[in-house]
Parts: C-alpha cells; sequence; structure tokens
DNA sequence: CAACTATATGCAATGAAATGCATATTAAAA
DNA sequence: TTTTAATATGCATTTCATTGCATATAGTTG
C-alpha cells in the first residue's frame, strides 16, 4: 500500500503502452492483425532495413506481444497478446484484411509475386 | 497511398500511447477517473513537488487528454478523451470510487481532512 | 562443405523525453 | 498594496530509447 509500492504499479502498466508508442511497433502489430508475417514480408510492408526491423521484433518478443515460429529459413511472428488487440482496435479500427505484399519472397507471398531481390 | 503517408499516420496514432506509456501520468489519469481533482490534490496523491505534477498536467493538457477549470486559486483537471478512459479501462481495470486524500487543502478533501501545510 | 538466404544481435552515435529546480503568474486575503 | 497560497513556466541536466550499421547465426541448396 505504500506510495511506491503503488507507482510501481503504474510503472509496470505502463509497459504495454510503451511497445505501443512507436510507429514501426504500431505499423507492425498492425499489419500482424491481419496475419502471421515473416520478417521478410515486414520488412516489405514498412520498407526499412531488415536490422531495424528484427530489432522491434525482438522489443516486441521480449515483452510477450508478439511471438515467432520458425519454418525453413523463414520466421512467422503472429499477436499473442488479446489486450493488445483491443488497444489496436480502440485506436486504429477494425484490421484490415490479409494482404500480399508486392515483392516479398515469403512463401504467403510467393504465390502471388517473385521474390524481393 | 505512399509509405511515407502511411508511417505518417502511425505516428500519429503513437500520441495517445506515449501519454499513457509514463508512471506519474497514468496514476494522474488513474486519479481522475474517480472525478476531476485539483492539483494539491493530485500532488497530495502522487506524493511529487508541484511543478512536477503541474509539468505533467501540461503534457496532458496540450493532447488535449485532460481539460482544467479554474475555481478561485484551484484549478480542477478532468479527463476529456472518452478514448483514454477505455484505453485506461482495459489496462487498469475498472475506475475505483472518489476518495478524499489524507492532508489535502482543496475544497473537494477540506471537508475531511485539514490543510496540507 | 561452400555459398546463399533469412533473420538476429551488438554496439556506438544520436536524439527526445524526464526530472529537478528556480522563478513567474494569478488570485485571494489581510 | 503587501502577503500568502495555488499553480504554471523556463531551462539545464540527466536518462533512456531510437537508429544505423557491421557482423553473427542458422537453415538451405548445390
Amino acid at each position: 500500500m505504500p506510495v511506491v509500492k503503488r507507482f510501481d504499479e503504474y510503472r509496470k502498466a505502463t509497459a504495454v503502452f510503451r511497445l505501443l508508442a512507436h510507429p514501426a511497433r504500431l505499423q507492425i502489430l498492425d499489419e500482424l492483425r491481419r496475419g502471421e508475417a515473416c520478417v521478410c514480408h515486414l520488412q516489405t510492408v514498412l520498407g526499412r532495413p531488415q536490422a531495424y526491423v528484427s530489432q522491434q521484433l525482438r522489443v516486441l518478443r521480449e515483452d510477450g506481444v508478439v511471438v515467432d515460429a520458425k519454418d525453413g529459413l523463414n520466421v512467422y511472428y503472429r499477436i499473442a497478446d488479446a489486450r493488445v488487440l483491443r488497444l489496436l482496435e480502440e485506436v486504429l479500427g477494425p484490421a484490415k484484411p490479409a494482404r500480399r505484399a508486392p515483392a516479398c519472397p515469403c512463401p504467403h507471398c510467393a504465390e502471388h509475386d517473385v521474390c524481393c531481390k
């Protein structure tokens, strides 16, 4: 009940907001709302270097907001936090339908276009 | 539809999350959920210097999340953003009932205790 | 196993937000 | 009109996240 304890609770509660308070992470999560996606897919959608995308994914992963599943060379990420889905819906509106990214090499998009170089 | 435009939209959407991604502001908003409160009340509840509380309130005010109403020497703040209320409920749970802070001089608390020094 | 592809990690440089503190403002009271 | 009380603002400093980039890992293919 001490003030410090209370403050600590609030500090803990800010974690999820801190994750969402970032344009690239928000865009990643919005994309993942459409369905699971591999890194190269997100890389294509964001138009950012692969290392950059991986770093943001690590941040999200370390907080348990997303989980990854390896499949061959590809690593597929998906949202693993229902609360985050609700927060996204509150601020971004309903999730948009799945899509294939142009020039994305992942199996999900492959049938649609050619490899992204 | 250019990528940059999209990114800008996400950047804008992060604003509300950035406000909530701070323990002191989160605590302020959680207190304001109980009902409007003056600065000295929040000061008492947070156990932080007055200038500190005023600064956080300014941040919230500049984004329109709270509004202030002067009454004599006191300035009463209240939440002015329904979306923020929903976000708080999602993460902090339902708002707690109003309370009077011990040793708070504001009219709201005065009838309950004596002035805070 | 060598070469390639997808992804991850480490780290240094930068930049933005947080904090503390002194002081300004405004309103009431004496 | 001096004083006091409540709140606001400005600014310097520290703190922390972000970003870029080089490189590491790990699975795949030839």
